[in-house]
DNA sequence: CTGATGACGGCGC
DNA sequence: TGCGCCGCCATCA
């Protein structure tokens, strides 16, 4: 039907990171493939720097090394550290333990044991 | 239009 | 693991 999902990377984007289950952490390029725009890492980084809403989980995407993106030391960085350990997610020197890729798909998106 | 910048990613050493 | 280089995309000077 005419409800194609996602009218524009935007909102393709929006929801692919309100997906995100609390917890848990996602890539860029992760949820930019899950927004049907492979490649478009940066424009998803553009999209979290312009976003404003207060409810969406920005602190649970981080890079595909299991980094935060923002500069060590920096507001951002620390306030997504934060929020991330109040999650549950272990940080180990600004860098969220990435699982041994078993093989699953979902390696990109990892949740705390 | 060209060049630089950035909440990126992958590859090579 | 750390560092550098290059590719990709959108915006700005």
């Amino acid at each position: 039907m005419g409800t194609p999902p996602g009218h524009s990377p935007e909102t393709a984007i929006l929801e692919a990171i309100r997906a995100v289950p609390r917890g848990q952490v996602a890539g860029y390029g992760v949820i930019a493939r899950r927004a049907g725009l492979p490649g478009r890492a940066r424009l998803v980084a553009r999209i979290l720097a312009a976003n404003e809403d207060p409810g969406l989980p920005w602190h649970r995407i981080v890079r595909s090394d299991g980094r935060i993106a923002f500069p060590p030391g920096s507001p951002g960085y620390r306030e997504q550290a934060r929020r991330l350990v109040a999650e549950g997610v272990p940080l180990q020197g600004g860098r969220v333990r990435m699982p041994a890729d078993d093989g699953s798909l979902d390696a990109a998106i990892w949740s705390p044991r």
